[in-house]
DNA sequence: TATGAATGAGCCTTCATTCAT
DNA sequence: TATGAATGAAGGCTCATTCAT
């Protein structure tokens, strides 16, 4: 129903996290450009395949079919390009919005379950990527935050509505709005990554629904009667 | 009825994941079991301190106190003292408490709850290692499956549970079983990572009321009405 | 007759047996070439020096007046380039000679002589780098193959020899051409071993008329009578 | 014909060449001597499995059963062991005597074979050590001069023997003696070599009939007449 | 910009030898 | 005598980073 397109009414949209802000400036020229992304979707190849740790900027340099040299005109250490590898990534996970409050519940089972599928096909497209993230934030402080930072803004968004489903006496007033959206958020990323990462391959369909069903009914919210479905 | 054959009713109980059989035989002397013990306390510390990547075989032996030499006559790798690390603590996460498949839903509470409870105090004490095995885990395969085992072993005895919940009518019959347990045990472990890994440091009391009243919630189970709590 | 096809007419004349495919390619830069030929000729000084087992990579590196890490842009492993060493030690070994069979014996002898004489000069050159083949062929199976070969290959050649002036009737037939030819090279080549890589230092045309005439014997054959010599 | 038994007139009869003073008394006890026998046999049975260079004293003490502590006690070094283990093969290796000058020929060849098969037997029996020493001798000084030693006794034990054939006109005058018998021994030495260490495996006999024909053609003896054999 | 050779700190691993019990 | 734990020098190897061309 409410689709990104769609003035993005969804629950797991979040900002971007990467700073944006470059190390250093783009390279001015169209060549220098070239190189620039051949290295990025080198690395991510490389890392993608042999994991962040096990990676060599050799081999980052040799897969993008340029010189070790070139990828320091381009980038200060690992990180950086990593940091650049996960920025590619960062606007297809941006679905932001969140499902309008209405009083009818089967619309905001509706716009949950969108955003629920949104977050799923997201995270299919990149789940290579957020395992990666999840080995790189266990060594650096920097990418720990980061995907802190994430997590942070999706419970956040979420608190929020359920909040407001709690406010318009939709949803249990008795449970705890942040550990709540904690608990709803980690379920679905962590479905998501059982999934997806690990290789699990569960029905993204299934996933959906089942997910859906859960925040319902752990949320203390009631499908309009009998008849709804 | 969804308790294992062995007498241990619990909710998130589960067995010995690490292997038991030593990959070599322990030392024969007591200094030598000192000895050994003290490396294992060691590596320990400093896992926890510096993480496993980048920790350092001479730092655990300074450490301990002994040589490197001394540490090769106990372990061949890094790996294999993680191992022994694990190995102390495995005794630690196995816990008990599997509400009874009762019809009165207050009892069903007061058990889920218990056994909320007894997971959360577990994980507490363990954090940094858990943590740890989860680094470890991006990196070795072995420890993957390690990891992945045991929260299989988790997922399977809430599947358990919840199949039994809904074959008595307590529970939602239209949700299915291993993608519901899935998500509910991720939910209880992410919150223990966040609040005790990563240092959010919430209340446990809260925490367990919270997920105890979400999971109740989320199986479509209601207390017996307004009078409860 | 008894020549290869290549028309080398040798008796002793060996192919080439280290593996001429480069493991890895060759430096592009001229500079890189440098730098390994000079690691290739530190390295034959080094274990010409200290032999193969007692010599260090860091020894090759400082006699390179490299660092250890350039030791290894070039070559994977001690073992590599002892096989480097060896190469260019190859072509030398390669010697020409071979005795045409005529029915005249004398000119038999001279041609044999001639071939004898060549290989004990080879052998001269290259003695240390024999002596260290023999001590690496003793550790590592792959060398030890290669010194077999080798030796097979000069073997071949003598018992073709061997067998052609046994059915011109020059050599006495009741020999068993393989046996006696393994005999015939084993002798030389110890001769060569004690002289030049032991030390004995002898007089390599007294090295070269003794062999020359007891190869002569032991097959049988006679000089054209009293007058020869 | 002469064996070693009646007057052992051999030809590459050696004496001990391994120093008969043992660098530290044999042990009193009957114990002792019973650890010391069982590590010598053990390091026999190591040394011959994974080379002198490749083992390890651990893997010797844990063969015969007793500890690396027990091991100092009776040796100071893998070296020292190593002369025992040497030792013990020593004895069966000796086969002293050389053939008595007869004018007969036919008598000669008789005792040469006899020599020769004496030789290729004992070589066969201790095959596996003649390489270890091999081994040892590139690398240790000490060794090297063992083994030179060796092969200098046998050849001066077939120079008096080929100067007293020339003496009696039986042998060619003109042959170097010296040379030409490290020539002749070396030729039966790498026979043996070939065939028992490096497992070309030939029948001994043909390997003693081919060699006893061409020491006596190369030292240009001649047997009595068509009649012969 | 591009190249790739050069560098060396840093960490791992082995095993002969010592020594306390 | 026997034991086996403790030691640490020695050497192998990696790879991010620098730098001359």
């Amino acid at each position: 129903m409410s689709s990104p397109a769609s003035g993005r009414p969804e629950v797991h949209g979040a900002g971007s996290l990467v700073d944006e802000r470059q190390v250093r400036a783009l390279p001015v020229t169209a060549r220098g450009q070239r190189t620039r992304e051949s290295l990025v979707a080198a690395a991510r190849q490389v890392f993608e395949r042999d994991g962040f740790i096990n990676s060599r900027l050799t081999d980052i340099a040799r897969e993008a079919r340029t010189s070790i040299g070139t990828f320091y005109t381009y980038f200060d250490s690992k990180d950086e390009i990593f940091t650049a590898v996960l920025q590619v990534a960062q606007d297809d996970m941006l679905h932001p919005g969140l499902p309008r409050v209405e009083e009818d519940p089967q619309n905001i089972a509706a716009v949950l379950e969108a955003s629920n599928r949104a977050y799923f096909e997201a995270y299919r497209r990149n789940a290579q990527l957020m395992v990666l993230l999840e080995q790189v934030a266990t060594i650096n402080p920097d990418f720990r935050d980061l995907r802190i930072q994430r997590a942070k803004v999706f419970t956040t968004r979420v608190m929020r509505w359920v909040e407001s489903m709690q406010e318009s006496g939709v949803a249990d007033r008795s449970l705890d709005p942040l550990m709540t959206s904690r608990a709803l958020t980690s379920m679905v990323s962590r479905l998501a990554y059982y999934s997806f990462a690990l290789g699990e391959e569960w029905d993204v369909e299934a996933m959906v629904e089942t997910s859906t069903k859960l925040w319902f009914n752990a949320l203390g919210m009631t499908l309009p009667g009998p008849t709804a479905d």
